[in-house]
DNA sequence: GTATATGCAAAGGGTTTGCACGGTT
DNA sequence: AACCGTGCAAACCCTTTGCATATAC
């Protein structure tokens, strides 16, 4: 399902869109972009047709994302990223002290996951999920200490 | 440690931070309010005391986290919301279709979270955490419907 | 040819910041 | 008295929207 294999486009219009040029240039930045947000995605777009705007890049991630090819997450407090589908399902791990964001699989979750249906019913998006802690870097450096709880 | 208990005012102090009105205010609107947004909590620190700004409501939230008497976590696109400390950890269940936000005890994840630990070196804040998906009542009511793949 | 998609620019929500005044210690 | 905290207003970032033009079908 990259965009070199075609089924994009069938995705498009089975949905009633129509394929354009934005459209395949934001899938294939957030393709070679393994996670980005709309900004990253203009930036690597851009790249390639530099008259391609940040609307169209907002719009196009919608239809995108409505249609099957990408998803996105919230990683922090910020501006959103999207992958694309065909990624192998992940968890982003973030480092509420440095800031890093890791991803690991989205198996990890499984007794979770199925816990959550079992016990509520609810079917969970996965890879939707974002997970804020403390990395082992900075568990390691600052041992138990709270970044920011200490005062300029 | 509600404001009631006092513990609040000692954790202010033992961080530097003095003790005021607006943060004894917004501590008690958290708790009243399970979940608030800055602008929620505005409306309700207003009810007691209307001249209280919403950058301050900001600058004390934060403040407030930094001394570990509130957390925020990220529900959906828009703004965070706070929690009390003294509340029961909880998970946010958010149903992508409808909205609806349920809070499931912390404990289901366990498991996830003793796992990243082990193998990743990952400490989670497991009250930190959103997940997204599917409510029972959507699963029932669309059966595997995705809402927001409609087209207007 | 017609409806959809795009670019542009302006508006909108949420959050942060600079500054002077007022309150806490 | 000294410094921190607050209110106010402006600035900022991210995202959405209206409209005219260009494009895919």
């Amino acid at each position: 399902m990259s965009p070199a294999s075609g089924g994009w486009e069938s995705a498009l219009r089975e949905h009633g869109y129509r394929v354009t040029p934005q459209r395949q240039l934001v899938l294939e930045a957030v393709e070679v972009l393994r996670h980005g947000t709309p900004e990253e995605i203009l930036a690597e777009v851009q790249r390639h047709a530099s008259g391609v705007n940040l609307s169209t890049i907002y719009r196009t991630l919608e239809v995108l994302e409505s249609v099957g090819l990408v998803t996105h997450a919230h990683i922090g407090h910020g501006a959103p990223t999207y992958h694309a589908v065909d990624e192998h399902p992940h968890i982003h791990l973030v480092c509420d002290a440095c800031g890093d964001v890791t991803s690991v699989p989205a198996g990890v979750a499984n007794p979770f996951v199925d816990a959550l249906y079992l016990d509520y019913g609810f079917r969970t998006d996965i890879a939707h999920v974002s997970v804020h802690g403390r990395c082992r870097a900075c568990l390691a450096d600052g041992a138990g200490n709270n970044a920011d709880t200490v005062r300029g």
